[in-house]
DNA sequence: CTGGGGATGGGGCCC
DNA sequence: AGGGCCCCATCCCCA
C-alpha cells in the first residue's frame, strides 16, 4: 500500500509498558542509573527519581515534576538520599516493589505499615487497598466532588486525591549537605497530604496505567455489566454439549473489584482467592509431596495424582482422566470434531487454543485470496486485525498475495474498536462466537467483495 | 508444527 | 458472606 499522507497510523504495543517496567526493576535491582536512595532505618533503597515521582505524589510534589512547576528547580535536583524512617523498611520495600512491578506483595501482619508509608508518599491506589482490605474508610471524603465523580469510571476512585494529613516529615540528605536533615530541602509544604487542596487535575494524572487505553479487565467488566445475559453463556454450547444443559443462569451477586489490578471479581467470596494470584500465598499443602497450591481445589485434584484417581474415564477406550476438560478434549479425538476452523487456512482444529496457537505463530501463511462466501464454520472477530498480529506489524505478505483495502487492515489494528484478538467476543464456544461473529465478518466480506468485484 | 496432558485463574451454583 | 465444588478458557510444556 502507499501509506502516503493520509494519516498517522498508530501500531499499539500493548507490552511495551510490562517490558518498560521490568527493565526499569532489573536497573534498580543492579543500581544501574539510579539516582536516588531511599533509606528507612538503615536499609538502603537504591531507585530512580522519575520512576518514584510517576508513582508518588510526595516525590513528584518533591522533584518539581508536578505539572505547572517545570520551571521550577526542584529539590531533588540536589538530592540524592531521602531519609524516609517514618516509613518501616520492609513498607518501603513493599512499596518500591509496586512502584516497578505494580503488585503489591505484602504480608497481613505489615499491611497498615504501608498503608501509613503510602499515605505519607502519596501512593493513592496503594493506599486505597490497603485500606479496603483493613476494611477501613478513607477519612475527610468530600461528599461533594464523590458527586462529581463520574460513576463509570470506578478505577479513578482509586487515585482521589491524597488527603492523609501526616505529621512526619521525611528527612533529606544531600551530597553537599550530609548532615544537615532539614536543610531546606523539604518541600515547603511538608508531606504530600499537607500539600494537596484538593486539587482536580491529579487523580486523573495519578495512575499507574494508561488512562486511554481501557484495560482487559475494565473490558470484560464492563461487558459483564452491559450484557449479563451473554456472560452467562458460559456453559451453553461449549462443544459437543459437554454441559448438562441447565446452563449458569446469571452472574452472582456482589462483584468485588479487586484493589491491586481494579479487576472486578464476579461471585461471592471469589476476592480471597483472586487476591492470591498477587500476594503469591499458597496455603493449601499437599500433604504427600509438599507442593502447595492457591486453592484446595487445586489441592484437591493434586491429590488424584497420589491416589491414582482418575475420575473421568473414556466410554470409548481405556483411557481415564483427572479433569473434565481433558476428558471433553480427549472425546473430540474420537468424535473426530474438529469445529475451529482458521479463518485463513482453514485448517481445522479440535481445540480452540490449538487454533489460537496456530495463528498466533507463523504456522498459517497462506492467505485466502477469496474468502467461502458463506463460511460454514465460526469465525472469529477482527479475523482481519489477527492476520496482522498473527505475523507482526508490518505485515509480511506473502508474495502475490492479495488483501482487499489494506487500510482497512491498518485502521483495524491503530483502532482496535473491540480489541480484537485477545479473547473473542462473548466467549469461545464455536456455537456462540458463531452468532456474534458472522456480523463483523459479514461486514468485511462484503468490503472485500467489493474491492475485489472493483479489480476485477 | 501439531497433538495431548497438565496447570492456572475466573465464574456459576450451591450450601 | 464465605467457601466448596465444578466447569471453562487459556497457557505452558513435552513428545
Amino acid at each position: 500500500m502507499s501509506p502516503g499522507e493520509d494519516g498517522l497510523i498508530g501500531i499499539p504495543f500493548p507490552e511495551h509498558s510490562n517490558e518498560l517496567l521490568s527493565r526499569l526493576n532489573a536497573q534498580r535491582r543492579t543500581g544501574l542509573l539510579c539516582d536516588l536512595t531511599l533509606t528507612s532505618r538503615g536499609a538502603r533503597y537504591p531507585t530512580h527519581r522519575s520512576v518514584m515521582a510517576a508513582v508518588s505524589l510526595y516525590f513528584r510534589r518533591l522533584f518539581g515534576a508536578e505539572e505547572g512547576e517545570e520551571g521550577e528547580e526542584g529539590v531533588g535536583h540536589s538530592c540524592s538520599v531521602c531519609q524516609l524512617d517514618c516509613v518501616s523498611p520492609d513498607a518501603l520495600a513493599a512499596l518500591l516493589e509496586f512502584a516497578y512491578t505494580a503488585t503489591l506483595t505484602i504480608r497481613s501482619s505489615g499491611m497498615r505499615e504501608v498503608l501509613k508509608g503510602a499515605q505519607l508518599l502519596g501512593i493513592q491506589c496503594v493506599a486505597d487497598a490497603c485500606r479496603d482490605i483493613l476494611g477501613e474508610t478513607e477519612t475527610g471524603e468530600d461528599p461533594a466532588e464523590e458527586a462529581e465523580r463520574p460513576p463509570s469510571r470506578r478505577k479513578q476512585d482509586r487515585c482521589s486525591v491524597a488527603r492523609a494529613v501526616s505529621p512526619v516529615r521525611p528527612v533529606w540528605r544531600s551530597p553537599t549537605a550530609p548532615d544537615t536533615p532539614e536543610s531546606g530541602l523539604l518541600p515547603a509544604q511538608g508531606p504530600p497530604g499537607l500539600l494537596l487542596n484538593g486539587g482536580s487535575h491529579w487523580p486523573q494524572e495519578f495512575t499507574h496505567r494508561p488512562e486511554d487505553t481501557p484495560s482487559e479487565e475494565e473490558e470484560s467488566a464492563a461487558q459483564g455489566q452491559a450484557t449479563p445475559q451473554l456472560g452467562q453463556s458460559q456453559g451453553d454450547g461449549a462443544g459437543g454439549g459437554a454441559t448438562a444443559g441447565n446452563g449458569r443462569k446469571r452472574k452472582s451477586q456482589m462483584p468485588q473489584q479487586c484493589p491491586v489490578c481494579q479487576k472486578i471479581i464476579h461471585g461471592a467470596g471469589k476476592l480471597p482467592r483472586h487476591m492470591r494470584t498477587h500476594t503469591g500465598e499458597k496455603p493449601f499443602q499437599c500433604s504427600a509431596c509438599g507442593v502447595r497450591f492457591t486453592r484446595n481445589d487445586k489441592l484437591k485434584i493434586h491429590m488424584r495424582k497420589h491416589t491414582g484417581e482418575r475420575p473421568y474415564p473414556c466410554p470409548s477406550c481405556p483411557a481415564r482422566f483427572l479433569h473434565s476438560y481433558d476428558l471433553k478434549n480427549h472425546l473430540s479425538l474420537h468424535s473426530g470434531d474438529r469445529p475451529f476452523e482458521c479463518p485463513l487456512c482453514h485448517k481445522a482444529f479440535a481445540r480452540e487454543d490449538h487454533l489460537q496457537r496456530h495463528r498466533k505463530g507463523h504456522s498459517c501463511l497462506e492467505l485466502r485470496t477469496r474468502r467461502p462466501r458463506r463460511p460454514a464454520g465460526p469465525h472469529p472477530p477482527g479475523a482481519f486485525v489477527q492476520i496482522l498480529e498473527g505475523h507482526g506489524v508490518p505485515v509480511p505478505l506473502l508474495p502475490g498475495a492479495r488483501v482487499p483495502y489494506p487500510e482497512l487492515l491498518w485502521r483495524s489494528v491503530a483502532e482496535p474498536a473491540g480489541k480484537a484478538p485477545e479473547k473473542p467476543e462473548g466467549g469461545s464456544s464455536p456455537h456462540r462466537s458463531a452468532s456474534v461473529t458472522h456480523r463483523a465478518w459479514d461486514e468485511d466480506e462484503e468490503k472485500q467483495d467489493a474491492a475485489g468485484e472493483e479489480e476485477e
